[in-house]
RNA sequence: GCCCAAGUAGCUCAGGGGUAGAGCGCAUCCUUGGUAAGGAUGAGGUCGCGGGUUCAAAUCCCGCCUUGGGCUCCA
């Protein structure tokens, strides 16, 4: 056959054999080469100058541009691999892991993973950059090669790498696809696709270099990953890395000190958390929104030791599952007692304490359970990660025809909580058993279908969109988690509500049906916190510390312009803090400049400016933080406004 | 826990083999000024901890601790 036919939208066209991806798209629509580093051919990536094969059909052609997502994959992808030949280059005898494109992350572009001859600092990274920007320059070509199996292992034993043979090992079958960078002396094994020469890689950048586990995991031998990411343009990567600057000002590390909130301080202890006394406030009230909803919704409220003896947790399974996260064991009186790593087992003595009946279910407990658990130190971070935390914990104790409805509260529950917070951005995911590999999961098959059922209807008839994830089940059943993300991007779990078929066989506990035999109650165990601290963090860099009227530390500050109207002040002041406002007086000799600096550092909703005006007409001058100065009123009319700001915790 | 980096005043940071610096903050005094920094003076540091090298170490070397970025793990 000496034509190929091919489309490109609604142009089609014949071009003669042989023709590449290019000849086709020139011949098709003379703009389409414009800003395309790949193509699709049938649906299929391909490189621009891979070679079309003749057939009977119509060869659908679609251009890949570097401004699509698709572009943007193989531009970062083919910098990764610009990345691993400037560090061959740099360092002979480098073995290469893998090094994929980072679509999701918002942190970082791509990877690539080394074992270099010496251990890479990050003063390496700009000698690296350099090379890689070297290198694109030159606008060395992508060549891709295909290979048989054992050509392909032959070539990866003869250049002595050990992982990428393991690899090919694995994922080959038949023929492998190998990329060159010509005139580099790098090789992978790779799909592909990639733009056509380095010289299309203009806006890159190196970010860090960490350790990361081959294949992740951390038996297996420990490399060093790379990261950088890359974009179609300069602009594009600038206002990327400008982005992530002001990110960074959220960290609720650099605000929780800024703004005196908490501390973790070396002397206490890693992942211990010191809640000043404008963090304490912050808890309180959110801690009071909690409350007024569990009141509402029929919670009872208990309260738990922190310690006990170390048989309850072989009874509850932890100390078989979850040793390594508890703290060692403590003797008292030739008894040994462990720190609570979970409040669960608490919670079922609570009702284990005496028979129930079906009319008795559901049994709902809750507690601001503070456990400790022993977290590696190197997973540490502020609040989101620490030893020693409060979980808004409740236990669930139903029947298994009240299921449904106990998860569709939590659901109900938890949307009300997050929608007073403003979050917008709140994932679910519903985890449920994997379908492969039944190990380690208890419970009978059709409890655990029915109780997928029972949560995914929940989340359903609630118009929750959420992510189905095989796998990440409990061991003892399926569940639901809430996660947000922080500032810069980092996913973090909050609340979770899950199923447990396993704690109520353990326990052994019952309850009495309508059929006077004994029955097995479901326990679910849900948090929409997840720890207060972590979502402390969290709203600290969701406001960026400047908190709703309702949950700020300080609420209304009241700044004289000259001692003359102290007094004035210290009234106005006085006034408030007895119609229950959180109220700060600054009577300090400074200028109004700068108090009014100082509170907007503070990110207080609400200055009170006073003058000689004011306290003639018996006013309070009102600025917002926000909005600046929004006139003079009287302070029962400023009362009134911040009281109802107040009362329906408005945003 | 593992890989890399960093620890100097309350905070942000400069300096660097020969007895410690700035700005902000804090204290006192002067100033009483209308919407994001008025001025002066002063108090604060065994330069993370321990060891070594050296006549001399905050500075160089080693170990540890803590913090930061990741990996593994997880709320």
């Amino acid at each position: 056959m000496s034509e190929i036919n091919v489309k490109f939208g609604d142009i089609q066209r014949s071009v003669p054999a042989p023709a590449t991806v290019i000849d086709a798209l020139k011949a098709l629509d003379r703009d389409a080469l414009k800003g395309s580093i790949a193509a699709k051919v049938n649906g299929q990536e391909v490189d621009l100058n891979a070679e079309l094969t003749a057939t009977d059909e119509v060869l659908s052609i679609e251009a890949i541009t570097a401004d699509s997502r698709d572009g943007l994959e193989v531009l970062r992808h083919s910098t990764a691999h610009l990345l691993a030949a400037a560090v061959l280059e740099l360092f002979p005898g480098t073995k290469l892991g893998v090094g994929p494109a980072l679509m999701e992350d918002p942190r970082y572009g791509f990877y690539y993973d080394v074992i270099a001859p010496r251990q890479l600092t990050e003063a390496d990274l700009p000698v690296i950059e350099k090379k890689m920007r070297e290198m694109a320059k030159r606008d060395l070509r992508y060549r891709r090669d295909v290979v048989d199996k054992s050509a392909i292992l032959e070539m990866f034993e003869g250049r002595d790498e050990p992982l990428k043979c393991e690899l090919i090992d694995e994922k080959v079958d038949g023929t492998a696809s190998v990329y060159y960078i010509d005139g580099s002396p790098f090789v992978d094994f790779c799909l592909g696709p990639h733009v056509q020469h380095t010289g299309k890689l203009k806006a890159f950048k190196l970010l860090a270099l960490s350790g990361a586990y081959w294949k992740g995991d951390a038996e297996r031998d420990q490399m060093q990953r790379i990261y950088g990411t890359a974009f179609a343009s300069q602009e594009q990567l600038d206002a990327w890395l400008k982005q992530r600057e002001e990110a960074e000002k959220r960290d609720h590390r650099k605000l929780g000190r800024e703004l005196d909130l908490f501390s973790i301080q070396e002397e206490y202890g890693q992942g211990l958390i010191l809640w000043h006394p404008k963090g304490g406030i912050v808890r309180m009230e959110m801690e009071r929104l909690l409350r007024e909803e569990l009141e509402r919704r029929g919670y009872s409220f208990v309260f738990t030791p922190h310690i006990a003896k170390r048989e309850l947790w072989v009874t509850s399974g932890h100390e078989g599952n979850y040793a390594d996260s508890m703290y060692a064991p403590t003797s008292i009186e030739d008894e040994e007692y462990r720190l609570k790593p979970m409040n669960c087992p608490f919670h079922i003595g609570i009702y284990k304490a005496s028979p129930k009946s079906y009319r008795d279910l559901p049994q709902r407990y809750s507690e601001m359970g503070t456990v400790y658990r022993a977290e590696l130190s190197g997973t540490l971070h502020g609040l989101m990660r620490v030893r020693g935390f409060s979980v808004d914990d409740a236990h669930l104790f139903v029947r298994p025809d009240q299921v449904h409805a106990e998860v569709a509260d939590c659901l109900d529950f938890a949307i009300k909580v997050f929608e007073t917070y403003g979050f917008d951005k709140v994932k679910f995911e519903l985890s449920v058993r994997g379908a492969a590999e039944n190990k380690g999961y208890l419970g009978a098959d059709e409890d655990w279908a029915a109780a997928e059922d029972q949560l995914a209807s929940a989340l359903k008839e609630r118009g929750i969109s959420y992510e189905r994830i095989e796998g990440e089940a409990a061991f003892y059943g399926p569940k639901i988690d809430i996660k947000i993300e922080d500032a810069i991007g980092r996913v973090w779990q909050l609340g979770t509500i899950q199923l447990d078929f396993n704690l109520p066989e353990r326990f052994e506990l019952e309850y009495t049906g309508d059929d006077n035999l004994k029955h097995r109650p479901f326990m679910i165990h849900r948090a929409l916190f997840g720890s207060i601290e972590r979502f402390f963090g969290v709203l600290i860099e969701h406001y960026a510390g400047a908190f709703p009227l309702w949950l700020a530390p300080v609420q209304v500050t009241v700044l004289p312009i000259t001692d003359r109207i102290n007094d004035y002040a210290d009234q106005v002041a006085a006034e408030l803090r007895n119609a229950g406002f959180r109220v700060e007086s600054n009577t300090r000799s400074d200028k109004i400049g700068a108090k009014i600096r100082d509170a907007q550092m503070q990110k207080i909703p609400y200055m009170l400016i006073l003058g000689d005006q004011e306290l003639e007409n018996g006013q309070v001058a009102v600025r917002e933080r926000k909005q600046g100065d929004i006139g003079a009123m009287s302070l029962a009319e400023f009362k009134e406004m911040i009281s109802k700001q107040k009362a329906e915790r408005s945003l």
